[in-house]
DNA sequence: TCTTAAATAAGAATAAATCTTAATAGGGTC
DNA sequence: GACCCTATTAAGATTTATTCTTATTTAAGA
């Protein structure tokens, strides 16, 4: 685990990396934007838009939920956060771009991100490629945690 | 590939099946959820509520699309049909029960169904297992279909 | 500092899904 | 086959999630 001043020194590097990204995509770098990306970053939980709306009022009271559609749209189109594949209603978000899996509680719906370089190094079969272009390769897996199977 | 009279077959079987389930689920055979099963048992593009509700109501122009997401919620439930995991606004369904995995176009959200044996065999990594109990391992494999690809 | 286009807040509007209610119809019983 | 009871349905109202409209504000380049 990371100590509090790594942690610290880790989304800094993440938000510089942001703005420049920001910079080269011709996003403005406006105080809500990166507030928006900020707590999407250190988040865990693959929030939902009125989840980050949520936090995010605690500290910004003004902040509008239709910006925080607004950017999680532009800047999942520029490819700089992920929205998540799920079957609910509302959608999810997460700003890791590194190669990761999720396992997914379908009674919580926790998500938590895995790695699994064994899958990552595998080969797609044949009979796949001559489908298109494919860009990303991920698994899911689903289940119930264990706070979900205690709670029965 | 089937001929039309295999098609027929396999149909009625799954009907059959399909049936039985209901029964046992304690779910009346209502016309209108036999309807709804078939058509999505018939369809391989992974269709939405509205999609079926579309189709249906060629041949039941009476049917309520309330009906078609109230039946396809509980038929879901019963572990009958399942809910697609797509970014998408609008849910898509699928009956195909049998293991399989999906390759979903970008661009046009095409959604193709493939087997991939060597991913079904794999083993999941170790930190994963005591994270509860899982009940499904998927792939998704995401990208352009060729016909996106020439339509640029 | 000035300018300009992009971004924002607020509330209206739309889209997707669910709820309410009265009518209908499986399917068990006689 | 007629009857009954409850699940199911259709229709339209309602709720929830998201997007649009418009007037205002702000980042960032000249």
């Amino acid at each position: 685990m990371l100590n509090r001043k790594e942690t610290k020194e880790l989304l800094a590097s993440r938000m510089a990396m942001f703005e420049q990204a920001c910079q080269q995509a011709g996003l403005k770098l406006t105080h809500q934007r990166l507030e928006i990306f900020r707590e999407l970053a250190t988040a865990t939980d693959h929030p939902s838009a009125e989840t980050l709306h949520r936090r995010l009022r605690q500290r910004m009271p003004t902040l509008s939920l239709d910006t925080v559609y607004r950017t999680l749209a532009s800047l999942e189109q520029k490819g700089l956060i992920t929205r998540v594949k799920t079957g609910e209603s509302q959608a999810r978000f997460e700003a890791e771009q590194r190669q990761h899996h999720h396992l997914v509680c379908e009674r919580c719906h926790e998500i938590i991100d895995f790695q699994w370089q064994t899958f990552d190094d595998s080969l797609l079969p044949d009979e796949i490629l001559q489908w298109g272009r494919i860009k990303s390769k991920n698994a899911i897996l689903q289940g119930l945690c264990s706070k979900c199977l205690d709670a029965v």
